[in-house]
DNA sequence: CATGAATGAGCATTCATTCAT
DNA sequence: CATGAATGAATGCTCATTCAT
């Protein structure tokens, strides 16, 4: 058996169980990315790794199950980010702007991995990403924190989430749309907008 | 029969291709809001009718014909209500103001005649409605003429418009997820965050 | 009545029972040349005429029966010019030489017609067209008599006459595939085959 | 089991694949000989088996596909047997006579191989075997060679190839009307008939 | 008779899922 | 566990045919 290790080490490219599941959470996000959420079928989700088709199953149930899991992959990465501009943030403001840079970085990175040809013609779709949940349930926090002590007016704060939420994805397209997309404009333009409204979005130039 | 003739004047063809035309719409208006555009197919929305599937084919080509028809359709009746508002607007804010109670009358509305089941397990998707893409023609104009009149400050207007539909759409459906949903009061908190930001948005009590 | 009639003599196209079955015949004969009988369908055929569907049913059951009243049409065409070549004929080379003529007359002008585009990857497939089973019975018959006469030796008719059409089928297409196809050497060629075979086949050159 | 696997060394997965093939094919060669290939759908296919519909795709891509492989398999079969006829012939006439022969003997096992009900309502068609082009091949390279040896007169070599298909198919067609079919006699009159024309075919008795 | 919309059977094809190996 | 062939439900779409007008 250990012979069998150094005779054939990599040669099978790590049939492990981890190796596969995160070869298909890969080829899933990618499938995703390039088709959308519906039109993706796990079918070409398991096109797009080496294994058989029988074998998606043994990992997950459905093509629902891989998408939560990537969600929660997704989180996974994201909160911890998220939490810590909050940490460092010294001011509501300052904590705004690090979470709107860092979801359009997000977006901007994730864009420049997929070939992204997506298919134009078809009505727009977006879709809630778990990013997306986590800047929810992240700004809300803080939200409810600022308010706790003092520091942000007493507002619906569900409200103001999904308003960022809402302000985040279409301005991160928007931007998207431009080329170079400008993250720090972006940004300011959105906490700008959140903080003091029109006033306080930015001047063009 | 003459009598007849005046109590259904339009001929019985007519009637049924006007009527199954409108049957097929109003089928496809609630598959689309259940499904997600993705998902529903030319299946289930005949089966939404009562007519055979071939019959389908006797008024659009395809699910993206429908949906254009659709579009077509809400742009129609939801255009005219934004420009009407911008007309009679006293102020931008004025404008602002009315424009979101149309919006999110109007979703109130849709959203009293579907059934609205959902499927809650799919992942949730939002998809560019005919409305929204009257919302932001008609803001981004109304918001260049404010600027050219000196009435608003020089913001990035493209950001502007996708900001005020993220803000739509994520406030809209908030909004709808409460009971009852009270139109005045998310418009306010809309109008409040764009023109003033945090410090306009209403006070919560 | 009759005013009407000065009125409109040929307003709608002469809307007369004849004239609308010779539409159909006619876009029946273009379309099965175009597509070949079994992808033609019947809507190809009263697309092809400027009647209605449900029109198509008044005139013939099916697109076998149209085929049939084709069929009929071109045996009533062609069997009169065989015929009178019999006669004609001086001996039962002269006239096997003008029936071979006049069949590839015929389908030099059929294919003059049609635009021809016919879809050359699919398998090729020849159809019995009546004009071939006037053909065979012509040809039976005339040999029966020449045997009869001691005019021909005592071979099996039906065997030869099978033969002339496949000659007749194989070479005129082959005739066809050339530019410009030369009926009288086909028909020479094909004659002399038959009479005199190999030997008496026109030397080449 | 040490036994079993003498009795069956080919693994059931590979085994039933072969099967399956195998089992598309002959249905294949059934469906496209009674309805024609034009009229030949997927799905007569797979009736004709004990497979399910999605199978199918798993073996050929579309109807052409299995056509294709049929032809293949046919021409495999078929030319060894025309080659060996013509090394092995004394005489063009000797190879004529074994190439109709062959050809003949042929279709009358395919024939009795099927039910062959044949739909007679339908025009009857004729299809392009692969026999058939193998036929083509065959004759117009022998009868190149033996103008070129003198052993034949310098007639069209393509013409000459063509008659003698449509000879075959025809008096093949006929030979299979009677009962019993005479591949002899049908072999003899066919090549009389080409080698001496009317004067040389077979005098019936 | 002419019309053309409605009908539903039928077709090619894809897909999620199972299961013998 | 991995494999990949088999399965049959489902889909978009076309067509022959009917029938109310």
């Amino acid at each position: 058996m250990s012979e069998a290790a150094v005779v054939e080490p990599i040669g099978k490219r790590e049939r492990t169980k981890v190796a596969n599941r995160q070869a298909i959470l890969v080829a899933a996000r990618r499938v995703f990315a390039k088709l959308g959420y519906e039109a993706a079928t796990v079918r070409d989700i398991i096109r797009g790794t080496e294994l058989a088709s029988g074998t998606f199953y043994n990992y997950f149930r459905s093509k629902e199950e891989v998408f939560e899991a990537l969600a929660d992959d997704g989180a996974r990465r994201f909160r911890p980010i998220l939490r810590q501009a909050r940490e460092n943030a010294k001011s509501f403001e300052d904590y705004l702007h690090s979470a709107f840079v860092a979801y359009f970085r997000f977006i901007v990175e994730d864009n420049q991995q997929e070939g992204l040809p997506i298919d134009q013609r078809r009505p727009h779709v977006r879709m809630d990403t778990p990013e997306m949940s986590a800047v929810y349930q992240e700004v809300r926090q803080s939200l409810e924190d600022a308010i706790a002590h003092g520091d942000a007016p007493r507002v619906d704060a569900d409200y103001l989430a999904c308003a960022c939420i809402g302000i985040a994805q279409e301005v991160g397209s928007a931007m998207l749309r431009r080329s170079p997309p400008d993250i720090a404009a972006a940004a300011d333009f959105a906490t700008g907008l959140i903080l003091k409204g029109l006033q306080g979005a930015p001047r063009q130039g």
